[in-house]
RNA sequence: CGCGGGGUGGAGCAGCCUGGUAGCUCGUCAGGCUCAUAACCUGAAGGUCGCGGGUUCAAAUCCCGCCCCCGCAA
């Protein structure tokens, strides 16, 4: 079975890795975004995905545009029976989609209809969800709306960030693409359409989306901040007693008893008051230009007045 | 040459602009107080102020070069 594997996030590299090891498919190229610039100094740096083709030596393609008629033409040209998406960041047109006879299957980190969109893996723990999972889908026009092929499910912890999920469903995805494969090989996958009423949508986020808004519950902050953890950041503006004004990010924060104003910060802790159910105890953060440390270490060198 | 922040006893910071005895919060050690404590009091140890060069009577501080850390972009 020849396959073109079209991705362009970390999330893809395992199942492209298991793509390439595995003898009953032939992986023909990668599809995937041009090289950006990246890192201190912003100079372009070719994906990790892209670094794994290369090393394997295969052919590897970065439209601008995937939707012109050039870079589908490409694509067609190696005649390939199926195409396998994950984490590319572009939508597929019909046209690239009527390409493989076989059609094409996305890999995406939630439990479809739930959490369609760009930010799966963030939008489940800041909803609070108890169970994500990675969803093998055959793709049609709409943004994560096609036929549901399987999908495997996985707990998410306490303590869960996004990091941590990320990675997991990233390790998932190639055993829940080799199941769909081998269905497929014996022309049984079946195509289960999703059910509207249930659907969730997972808009893209930005920095500004990490900014914690203090009348929120406890619950819901410490929610926010597993959830955008490792990126985009949760934040919060930080003023200090000689009334500088630092931006916090929070790498780890906890629900605490007890009760304060909104914003308040307790003497000589790092317990913030926030809108409802307890205190959010700020663990592990970091300011402008530093490294991250424990609250216990910035309020050796902060006299904080109060956040938000 | 994309932009910016930072490197000061063990930790986190101030001091730098306006050169002139090393400061703050905490930790460590010793002693004291207390029924008791991560509380309080007293005392002590511990620093090539990232590295190299320059200016100066004098450099953490001003100038030049280098190293390392962090953020902006995803």
């Amino acid at each position: 079975m020849k396959i073109v594997f079209v991705g362009s996030g970390d999330i893809g590299l395992p199942s492209l890795r298991a793509l390439l090891d595995d003898p009953c498919v032939e992986v023909c190229a990668l599809v995937t975004q041009p090289d950006r610039a990246a890192g201190r100094g912003l100079r372009e740096k070719p994906s990790v995905i892209k670094e794994l083709a290369l090393a394997r030596g295969l052919p590897v393609l970065q439209p601008a545009r995937l939707r012109d008629p050039a870079a589908i033409a490409a694509v067609a040209a190696f005649a390939p029976d199926l195409l396998v998406v994950m984490a590319y960041g572009q939508i597929l047109s019909q046209a690239l989609l009527d390409v493989p006879p076989l059609g094409c299957l996305n890999l995406h980190a939630s439990l479809l209809p739930r959490h369609r969109g760009a930010a799966p893996i963030h939008a489940a723990i800041l909803a609070g969800d108890v169970v994500s999972g990675v969803t093998v889908m055959w793709m049609d026009a709409g943004l994560d709306t096609g036929d549901v092929l399987l999908a495997e499910e996985c707990g998410m912890g306490p303590e869960e960030t996004a990091g941590s999920l990320h990675d997991r469903l990233g390790e998932m995805a190639p055993v829940a693409l080799a199941k769909a494969l081998t269905l497929l090989r014996e022309g049984r996958a079946p195509r289960v359409p999703q059910g509207e009423a249930s659907a969730t949508y997972a808009p893209k986020l930005d920095r500004e989306s990490g900014r914690i808004d203090w009348r929120e519950s406890a619950d819901e902050i410490v929610r926010k901040i597993r959830a955008l953890h490792p990126w985009p950041g949760a934040f919060t503006e930080c003023l200090l007693e000689d009334g500088q004004t630092l931006r916090l990010k929070i790498h780890r924060a906890a629900v605490q008893v007890g009760s304060l104003s909104t914003g308040a910060v307790a003497p000589g802790s790092f317990l913030v008051g926030c809108g409802a159910g307890g205190l959010v105890e700020l663990a592990e953060i970091q300011a402008p230009g530093g490294k991250r440390m424990s609250a216990a270490d910035f309020l050796r060198g902060h006299r904080v007045a109060r956040v938000g």
